[in-house]
DNA sequence: CGTGGTGTTGATTACTTTCAAGATGTGTGG
DNA sequence: CCACACATCTTGAAAGTAATCAACACCACG
């Protein structure tokens, strides 16, 4: 059992001026704040009150087990939001992977915001029961398969695929160890599935192949 | 690899009358439905727009891979509400695990719930994260303790705890074989730590055991 | 150009699944 | 009300997949 350990980097952002209000129109203010890689955005348990959006980088939202064994619920990429609870707490961490920029929507306290935020609620709910069907039904070649894909396919599209995270980020988001990762990349390497350019990307060379694989 | 086939059986639900208003007042109406064991009440990929409450019975979320593996994303018991979707689409099927009342609460095309729908949108965004925890980082006990914990917590705490679904079922909500989830009852029944009443019953001996297992 | 962190690969172990058979339970018809 | 029959559940043995343990390679950084 492998466990993860937070390193506790934490620095405290520094606010650049506020953007334009973009979506979201009625709150306070929208700050964009720089986060380091590795640094927390909020924690499990803190009073919760914000949205964020990530302006570049990348972002984690995971939960711990008592022995420190981690599960990410999910990556924020570059135009996602995330950040909303059911309740005043926030139930998860938020850490940022790479050196990160996010505007934060902080919510009036009176403020509606219903409209703007069911749909992403919605969508968000769709997307961690469709990765429940990933991590109760399908074996670690399909995990990743399913995992490139929707990466590709939030990146653009492109052949080309960015991977912003580590390979124990990956492990731990797809319930596998980093072990088990690599491996799976290097049997989709030797079938000519993807080509791994460096550690950081890899090319879908049969994307219909591995569209299938992750079905 | 176990493969689920749907038993087709998706009578008709025959209506009664609406009834109180209850939490929602303006849609058109609330009829309830009564739906036998193993009936389908939605479909993925039929148009969605209704809000579904659980009079009594009990229902199962799922979605299915193309060769028939099954993960049931979760369990909806009385007094508990599905069927919003991030579109017009349902994206999982949804079915009366017992004979089952549904209240169903057509959505009029112009209203707007997003009052009502946004907690319950982040509730169950926040349960399915949670579940993506157990089927990604727990083994075969825990994953059961934490289902046992939870049906008995849903069901007002108390001791003995029923059990609506089959083991089928129970193993498809948490990623496991009939044939694991039964061994795990016995190891369970073995170490004191409940007993089994009948096979749809169980009685939680050792509570504090059980949810230490389960987290 | 070291050095620590990250990633890969190999050998072994452990857990869950699969396959198989038998037991238990439920529902139906006599 | 009992008996049979089918479905569900349990238990056992074997197989398979991923985890663990361990060593080495690679990369990025100072």
């Amino acid at each position: 059992m492998h466990a993860y350990t937070a390193s506790r980097i934490s620095l405290s952002p520094h606010s650049a001026q506020p953007s334009l209000p973009a979506a979201f129109g009625s709150e306070t203010q929208q700050p964009i704040s720089f986060f380091p890689a590795g640094s927390e955005i909020y924690a499990q348990g803190e009073r919760a009150g914000a949205l964020y959006q990530v302006e570049f980088g990348a972002v984690r939202i995971y939960r711990l087990l008592a022995d420190g064994r981690r599960q990410i619920s999910a990556f924020h990429l570059a135009g996602e939001t995330f950040g909303f609870e059911a309740d005043a707490t926030h139930h998860f961490f938020a850490e940022a992977i790479n050196a990160t920029g996010v505007r934060t929507f902080r919510l009036a306290a009176g403020a509606d915001m219903s409209h703007q935020l069911l749909p992403l609620a919605l969508k968000g709910l769709t997307r961690a029961q469709e990765h429940l069907l990933v991590l109760g039904r399908q074996n670690a070649i399909e995990r990743v398969a399913a995992f490139l894909v929707d990466l590709g396919e939030r990146q653009g599209g492109l052949r080309q695929v960015e991977l912003p995270m580590s390979r124990m980020d990956i492990g731990d988001y797809l319930g596998l160890t980093i072990e088990t990762v690599s491996r799976v990349f290097t049997r989709l390497k030797d079938k000519g599935v993807i080509r791994l350019l460096n550690l950081r990307s890899i090319e879908i060379v049969k994307q219909d192949v591995l569209q299938a694989m992750g079905e």
